[in-house]
DNA sequence: GGCAGCATACCGACCAGACGGTTTGTTACC
DNA sequence: GGTAACAAACCGTCTGGTCGGTATGCTGCC
């Protein structure tokens, strides 16, 4: 899953309320492909390629979302994807279907980060949401600049259609985690901070590893069953 | 400080991690005045205050922010404020200076939201932090869309002079409440949640009275030492 | 008190540019 | 050759921001 030798964004884990897994800012990744044999570090394949251009129309626009905001507008977007606008809207016939798509991309990133972090040796109580909050945490440290997935989510979020796609998803989650044996309270109280230090940063700066490291630690202690130091 | 009976805003209690106090979107509030006596129900003073004005504006931009998302145009803040866009213009040199200010303004709403929930007769430790947590919810309580907050926060973080000055008034929190007695991992805690009750209903939807009252609860229960159910 | 003179609050029209979306044309794949 | 995958030019609309002008409030002076 991880690219990083090719592209430069790492594949690997998401993680946020939301669902992430945001290519990197820096990592962009076109459409494009080598003329003949394979011939440098780019993609294999056809010259075109319906999947790809849209996979690559969706990390731009995660990427751009994240540089530009709410503002980001769908020639941004393509361009940063290699593609043209009319390309762009080939995929996606309206700006709320792009970002619609995205949420959904996002999201169902996520679940497969929380997945694969199911420790098959945890048999205990509250294995789902740990490896819920291994995710979210895995997501927070792996970014450079900590207000990228705040930013993201909260743009997102302020569109109608994403929001909508991402409430509905949700409620999966709640009722998939609340069967997990944990006590509900726990739960709520698990979700919600897994929230909270997923959006902090838009409002409070970067959260600092330290801090990250001792929340994380805590909300799996609370999935124990432990509580908190007095 | 509450003003229900000639406007419709209750000016009563914010909350939340960037701090609110948004006047419910059905409580518009023009700029405008009587003719010579204090006629109807509106306010009195002159004809033209600068304060007043500056005050509509900003009650205004939260309104339509919420409504209209990210997107909002100065001539709709204007209108609602019942001002014209060079009025607007004239308080506020460009959107970003607005944006910024709303966020400035909601913080200090916020923040004298707990100062005035500091229980006076509770000298346990934690007590600064329970002020928090008791803001936060019962703005959350307050508003009929749950989602209002969220959006209007998420909207402002994706300014990015909103964002900074929150960024820079929040740190100030940190450091206030981690002097209140209390365990930091706990403090921690309580503030993640917080943030995550305040935006979670952008992606989960409304929350419910249930499922606030309870949470409320538990990190109050935090705050006093005591531990979450096993 | 009233009045001149000035600072400021505010209006309304305007503009250059950007935006979302459509249409039309061109090229690669089956 | 036909269709899907794009590109490029284009259009109407809207936005943030500017500007000249006007009305109002205020302060000192009589």
């Amino acid at each position: 899953m991880a690219r990083d030798t090719v592209g430069r964004w790492v594949t690997g884990p998401p993680g946020g309320p939301c669902g992430t897994l945001v290519p990197l800012p820096t990592g962009e990744q076109t459409a494009e492909r080598p003329s003949t044999p394979p011939e440098e570090g780019t993609v294999p394949g056809p010259l075109r390629d319906a999947a790809r251009t849209r996979r690559a129309l969706l990390d731009a626009a995660a990427r751009s979302v994240v540089v530009h905001g709410a503002g980001v507008s769908l020639d941004t977007v393509a361009r940063e994807a290699g593609v043209s606008k009319g390309g762009l809207m080939h995929h996606f016939r309206s700006k709320d279907e792009l970002l619609g798509a995205l949420a959904d991309d996002l999201f169902e990133q996520f679940t497969r980060a929380v997945e694969d972090r199911v420790d098959p040796d945890d048999v205990a109580p509250g294995r789902r949401l740990r490896a819920y909050v291994h995710a979210t945490f895995d997501d927070l440290e792996r970014r450079e600049e900590a207000v990228e997935l705040a930013t993201l989510l909260a743009t997102l979020g302020s569109f109608p259609e994403a929001a909508r796609r991402s409430q509905d998803r949700y409620r999966h989650w709640n009722e998939s985690l609340a069967e997990d044996g944990v006590d509900p309270q726990r739960v709520l109280l698990v979700l919600r901070a897994c929230d909270g230090v997923s959006i902090a940063p838009l409002f409070e700066g970067p959260l600092g590893r330290d801090e990250l490291a001792t929340t994380r630690d805590l909300l799996l202690a609370l999935t124990r069953g432990e509580g908190p130091p007095a």
